[in-house]
DNA sequence: AGGTATTTTCAGAAGATTCTGAAAGTAATG
DNA sequence: CATTACTTTCAGAATCTTCTGAAAATACCT
């Protein structure tokens, strides 16, 4: 393994860290994923101690929240041997385990304050309660719509069903050109 | 106004805020632009303390960034009056903004990064930087796919176009028996 | 230009989040 | 059931984020 082979890899778990605020982990968990998915075999406690720097407390914590996502996996380790930790490496399935998961955790109680308030400010006729009362319905259609796209999405390859994947590769290749990033 | 109407008002500021990092902006910023949505006027930088009880210097702070993401739009105010801030109630016109400003900001730094990385792996044979090389290839593959999906979405009405909407009605109307939140 | 009203900035305070490490807990073995 | 090996927990430490408030900057009028 190369020298420049381990930068790249420590650059990828660093921006796969950062990535993490996009579903919503802390860093350090997010980076844990990342690195196990940067090797070929999967990794006891310990050398992910040792292959990140961080504490044992740390990694036990992490591990158990990836493994709530869906996003690692354990196996009992053989005989006087550490458990192992394998990333799930199908990314398609990550995904879904990510938005199933935000769903249930944080969309969903959305949506039931949203439906629960539009009845209650019925009673108020005041100009400001119409308007809000407006507001929200729209919201609540909007919101709706997401979380039905996202419920299709979880029953199975939407992209696929759809032949979406044509439109994207159109999209993509019209937007090869222009890269610049601000 | 009702006093029911108020604590529905707060509620959903408050929800709106929680909200916030859906999307990446803190909680002050997005308790903003809820409130702002709770209310039939737009407001002037005092109202805005008033109603939420936050300092003169968070709330210039919070309105610029939400003026960077479109959100809302000022107004100046006419002869003596105060700058009013109005915001952006076209909700879908807002998820586009969202949509564009994160993928500006954070999703193509990180294209440019993996498509950068790959080519830079091909000097190493090692079985380690195979399967890396690997991953990251399958990774930059969905990304580019999602990628592409955003850009289609902001160059216009994916959903009308495709006809997703009813598809998305389909699957609303079969979840709507079963909305318990873990 | 002078005077007044409004807005922005930014250093430090306050608050929230994440990490550490040592102690308590659990499981497996002989 | 005692020993050894590994894992989890959690109080406090460290770090990072966000907010405040007063001073500096800007805009607007006469």
């Amino acid at each position: 393994m190369s020298e420049r082979t381990e930068t790249i890899r420590s650059d990828f778990v660093e921006l796969w860290g950062r990535l993490g605020s996009f579903w919503g982990v802390p860093p350090t968990t997010a980076r844990i994923y990342g690195w196990l998915l940067s090797r070929a075999e999967p990794a006891t406690p310990d050398e992910i101690v040792a292959g990140l720097g961080m504490s044992r407390g740390a990694v036990s914590m992490a591990c158990r929240e990836l493994s709530d996502w869906g996003l690692v996996h354990d196996e009992k380790g053989a005989r006087g041997r550490q458990r192992t930790w394998r990333p799930e490496t199908d990314l398609e399935k990550a995904i879904r385990n990510i938005v199933a998961t935000r769903k249930r955790r944080e969309w969903n109680p959305i949506l039931e304050n949203l439906r629960e308030w539009i009845p209650s400010l019925d009673g108020d006729d005041s100009e400001e309660a119409e308007v809000f009362r407006e507001r929200l319905k729209s919201i609540e259609s909007l919101v709706g719509t997401a979380d039905a796209m996202a419920e299709s999405f979880l029953k199975g390859g939407m992209v696929q069903r759809l032949g979406l994947k044509a439109l994207v590769t159109a999209a993509r290749r019209k937007s090869k050109k222009g890269a610049r990033s601000s």
